[in-house]
RNA sequence: GGAAGGGUGGCAGAGUGGUCGAAUGCGCUGGUCUUGAAAACCAGAGUGCCCGAAAGGGUACCGGGGGUUCGAAUCCCCCCCCUUCCGCCA
């Protein structure tokens, strides 16, 4: 949710991130509807103000006197005209909140100007590209992918983009969660696992909802949707929370399933692992003080990069561009590893601080030194997704005899140097 | 899924149609007293929105939504949640 007093006082800068974010809503209709809306507001409560002092006034007359007979005539005008306006007050303000949520999130001022991907910039990397195996091969035509990651099985059992994970690769995979989860505690984030439904209010305060129904598996008569991300109930649990500034920052990690419809997706982009409608992912999520947040989301991103030093996958980091960058988000890094069969970056995480857009949503709050509530920040990041980082290590770690030598960060979880 | 009971301010807990934003107690904040603390006493204290430079004023909020009424925390309807019992179940 925009911040009001921006929206009313500096609508420019508003006008300059819908259009910068590439997204279409009308910010002069809406301010002028909140204009309509708090005229409203007044005579209502004004109205409502003569109602409650001749109600005050009932209650000193005998029940049943001439007198209070007549001020019940009287009053019933006005009972009619207070309907009306609470009336009107409501759809007024039903629409009012609609229109305020198809407001992006304003980007910070280090977010790059940019159309697409294109316009992001590679501002860090780290290993050497040219260093993985000599003998990669995309992950989809390695022979023991083929026989342990069942593509074609899930699309009997469910659909394109359900993957099975058998035997070896369902025992990597958990060695992988174990790891990031791990990692995380020992960074102070405490571990949470929770429901993979979701309501709509939920959806709506983290930002999916208005804005990217169609991205979401709703489950029919149920109002509930499948979780794009463990950042949707992971961050609900606080809301309408306040936080004691003792409690912040807040560092929560959890694990779980994520399931997107990823419509229009296709050729190269989807094959084998690169893109799947169910993947498991560890995210990492804060709720920090509005002073530090950008602080925060550093030390956010660097959580996130040291998994990747410790399974020695070279990777990028990008600064997202403002078209790129989504709903909430005020700044966004991807990190992007090697994929050396490929040939090409692949995702595997998104870190980033959605300022108080998401805690407004939500309504988040801490109490400050001045006594007063105030919104939090709200950060997250994936640590990391599952299926491409599985599939860097696949193509980046085949030796001279084919086989799959996994990264030392991973014996302890996988419990052998070699996969299979 | 069935039955019963319940959801009121930070907590506990009154309040069953009118001056109730809501008694009382605990907790909290400030003050008096005290060498200090405790106790006692006094005072204060919710959140959102609107008007206002501010002081302040207004309004909404008693789980959520709708209804009855001149007037609803209080009466009626629907929904959600909690507790206990029964059923079913990994």
């Amino acid at each position: 949710m925009i911040d009001l007093n921006i929206l009313r006082k500096q609508p420019e800068l508003v006008r300059k991130a819908v259009q910068a974010k590439k997204f279409t809503c009308d910010v002069d209709a809406i301010i002028a509807l909140d204009e309509k809306r708090r005229k409203i507001f007044t005579s209502t409560q004004e109205a409502r103000s003569r109602q409650k002092a001749a109600n005050s006034e009932m209650a000193g007359l005998p029940k049943g006197s001439p007198e209070f007979l007549e001020k019940i005539k009287q009053m019933k005008q006005l009972s009619i005209e207070v309907r009306k306006l609470q009336k009107q007050q409501q759809e007024v303000g039903e629409e009012w909140e609609n229109q305020l949520l198809t407001i992006p999130n304003i980007p910070h001022e280090s977010v790059p100007e940019g159309d697409d991907e294109k316009d992001n910039q590679v501002i860090g990397a780290w290993g050497d590209p040219e260093e993985v195996s000599p003998h990669a091969v995309p992950h989809y035509d390695l022979p023991l992918f083929q026989k342990y990651v069942d593509l074609a099985g899930g699309g009997k059992v469910t659909g394109a983009g359900f993957p099975f994970f058998i035997g070896p690769m369902a025992r990597l995979v958990r060695a992988l969660i174990r790891f990031f989860l791990e990692e995380a505690a020992a960074a102070g984030y405490e571990e949470i696992i929770p429901p993979l439904l979701v309501n709509a209010a939920s959806a709506t305060a983290t930002g999916q909802l208005p804005d990217k129904e169609g991205q979401m598996y709703e489950i029919p008569d149920s109002g509930f949707y499948l979780i794009p991300t463990a950042e949707v109930p992971v961050t609900n649990l606080y809301r309408d929370a306040v936080f004691e500034i003792g409690d912040l920052p807040k560092l929560s990690v959890a694990c779980t399933p994520c399931f997107r419809r990823e419509a229009g997706s296709y050729g190269k982009e989807v094959r084998g692992l690169n893109r799947v409608h169910q993947f498991d992912k560890v995210e990492l999520v804060k709720w920090v003080l509005p002073e530090g947040s950008y602080d925060e989301l550093e030390s956010l991103r660097e959580d996130s990069e040291r998994l990747l030093h410790k399974l020695e996958l070279p990777y990028r980091r990008l600064l997202m561009c403002t078209g790129e960058i989504g709903f909430p988000h005020a700044k966004q890094y991807d990190l992007e590893v090697w994929s050396g069969g490929q040939k090409r970056w692949l995702e595997v995480s998104s870190c980033s601080n959605f300022t108080d857009f998401q805690a407004r949503r939500a309504n988040i709050r801490f109490r400050g030194p001045d006594g007063k509530l105030h919104f939090v920040h709200t950060l997250n990041a994936s640590a990391l997704a599952l299926p491409r980082t599985l599939a860097a290590i696949l193509e980046n770690n085949v030796q001279d005899d084919g086989r799959i030598r996994l990264p030392d960060a991973l014996t302890p979880f996988y419990g052998e140097e070699y996969l299979a």
